[in-house]
DNA sequence: ATTGGCACTCTAGCTATTAGAGTGCTAAAA
DNA sequence: TTTTAGCACTCTAATAGCTAGAGTGCCAAT
């Protein structure tokens, strides 16, 4: 059984532990914090403690640190404890406010979720991730040809899920404005509203359906299409604040630069995030040994979900040591997936 | 005076150093070369060359490391050297054959760089860095604007430097197709072949030059090509290879951090890079104390510029230690230098 | 100019020692 | 039953001392 008290310690001791990275021992506890007990009492506390698996001892005669089960039950309570929950939502509406009068001025899907990543790895002075959304569901809204010149032509595929992406192909004989516009409206006309993934496949037919003397650059325009819509199959991430691991560094050991790779790779950090689930608003937290990404050990991964008109498109993340400081971490992962996502109330 | 052994001396040194990061010894060199004298001759030999500050001893009865001064001598002979010449030209043809497979199939800006920056950093193990053209002297090809909702419109930058800038607006009234297509008209044909520099202080005459009820629309297309004209000033770069400034961390002691901010930040690299001259087709390097960026002490810095039609555009660059792979890196550079360059022959 | 020989120097690694921080446990007190 | 003072015990981290050996510098001989 977990007394009142036991609690109160297991808190001290995580909140000292991550403000200093020292262990813990009974004496510093009963003069920083006013428990009203002597050391030796603390010390029970923190056998018992120890024996439920809360914190742990370096070695015999060091102080204690948490473990992975201590910081779960920290911040599990955290969340819902009132107070607190108070304190983030604080922190959440000045975030807010600073995320914005950047964000507010970017349309560029790129530049938007990489300055994401920035300030969010700026925040919470930890290392961000932010997914780019995921566009297999999506449908796209329009096809724009532009000409940019004799035999180029600008491919604009736009999509509901506010993603331009461009792609120029070089033209095998000179178009005219009036076929390019034929083209142009064929094409749309036949890809809007269909989902990005249906449409892969009808590519090769429509093709067929141009007059003879067009197939030959249709075909190419076609390409650059499939080319697009392949481009967003890819796993793609922001991410910011490597240099927020090095602060880190004792604790990742030699496998830094493996860690630093794999933010490089993406699509490994996009597979993690996909294999947790979010329930509603909630930010969730995943801490060191319950995720199974060997360069993070001793690591948290602290994320939420941003949202497209309800339906969940991506994930913000923070990576950042075990011992981070949760509450302005979990403000800061709230307050840009709310500020990314494009629901009713905008 | 620096005899011809001397000179080859040097020469060992630096290769056996760049090979085991450990300080070489007299001994060491007779029986890895075949200088056909005795240690004690080399030792004199090394003696004069620490005398002329080639190389120099961490204490006293240590082996020798090459100073800034002893590489400098070294790749200055590297890159005239008939013989190594040639092997770069033969890693040249290698590399650029596996980047242009790559590289060949992207034509959106951001990602042909990021690439080029990944590929360059996998090609030498180092750090690469690829600056964006600099557009102050480009200038606009069109201007595009696509409606893609009722109140939306994608304006779209083209210039002639194969940057295409896209940025979306929200206008205040709605607008019919026929009045956006005078828009266009009228702005594409005011601003095209005009310099990106010269435009900005156009655009406000150009608002008043529209009937009353448009003036309102205009103004906000207008603001949205001032954003895009502003977005090309910003210096930027692409970077790549974070996790390989780690494996040379010791040589970094605790600047790494910092460093990993400067390459965030961009700002500064960016100059960096612009404060050195290039001499034609001639890439350079900059070692160690040569250059004054604090928190890359012994490093040196490797570069080359791509070109526009004849025009030097941006520089390509490897940073890593003073005692990097010279020739192979050369040659990265030099072959994504080359693939990046719009010039005639394309 | 080169070389063998040798004294000399400095480092890196090993061992020993010690102070002190911190615990666990016991027996008494509350 | 809970708390506490007291004390023996343990482990670390820092310091000092020691030694083997790698490497040099220089001298005298070739």
């Amino acid at each position: 059984m977990i007394s009142e008290r036991n609690m109160a310690v297991l808190r001290a001791i995580i909140e000292d532990f991550i403000a200093t990275n020292e262990p813990v021992s009974s004496k510093s506890l009963v003069e920083k914090y006013n428990f009203g007990v002597s050391s030796a009492t603390i010390r029970n506390d923190m056998a018992h403690l120890e024996d439920e698996g809360y914190i742990a001892a370096p070695h015999t005669s060091s102080g204690r640190i948490p473990t992975d089960k201590g910081y779960r039950v920290f911040v599990d309570q955290l969340i819902q404890a009132e107070a607190v929950a108070a304190e983030i939502k604080k922190n959440l509406i000045e975030l807010n406010r600073i995320f914005s009068k950047t964000l507010d001025q970017l349309t560029d899907l790129d530049e938007r979720l990489q300055t994401s990543a920035q300030l969010l790895a700026k925040a919470t002075g930890e290392a961000a991730v932010v997914q780019y959304p995921n566009l297999k569901s999506v449908s796209v809204s329009a096809i724009e040809l532009v000409k940019i010149s004799d035999n180029r032509v600008l491919i604009l595929l736009i999509t509901d899920a506010e993603r331009i992406q461009q792609h120029v192909v070089l033209l095998k004989s000179e178009l005219s404005n009036s076929n390019l516009n034929t083209i142009k409206q064929k094409i749309s006309g036949e890809l809007a509203g269909k989902s990005v993934e249906t449409l892969v496949e009808k590519l090769a037919d429509l093709i067929k359906s141009f007059s003879p003397e067009l197939r030959e650059n249709v075909a190419v325009i076609v390409s650059g299409i499939a080319l697009l819509l392949d481009a967003n199959k890819q796993d793609k991430i922001a991410f910011a604040g490597a240099a927020n691991l090095l602060r880190n560094e004792q604790q990742f050991a030699g496998s830094l630069a493996n860690l630093l790779k794999t933010f490089d790779e993406q699509s490994e950090i996009w597979q993690v995030l996909n294999s947790w689930q979010l329930e509603a608003e909630r930010p969730r937290a995943i801490i060191g040994s319950e995720h199974s990404v060997f360069e993070l050990s001793n690591s948290s991964l602290l994320f939420s979900s941003y949202s497209n008109q309800g339906t969940e498109v991506a994930k913000v993340a923070v990576v950042g040591p075990t011992r981070m400081n949760y509450p302005r971490n979990f403000a800061a992962v709230l307050a840009l997936a709310k500020l990314l996502s494009k629901d009713e109330e905008d």
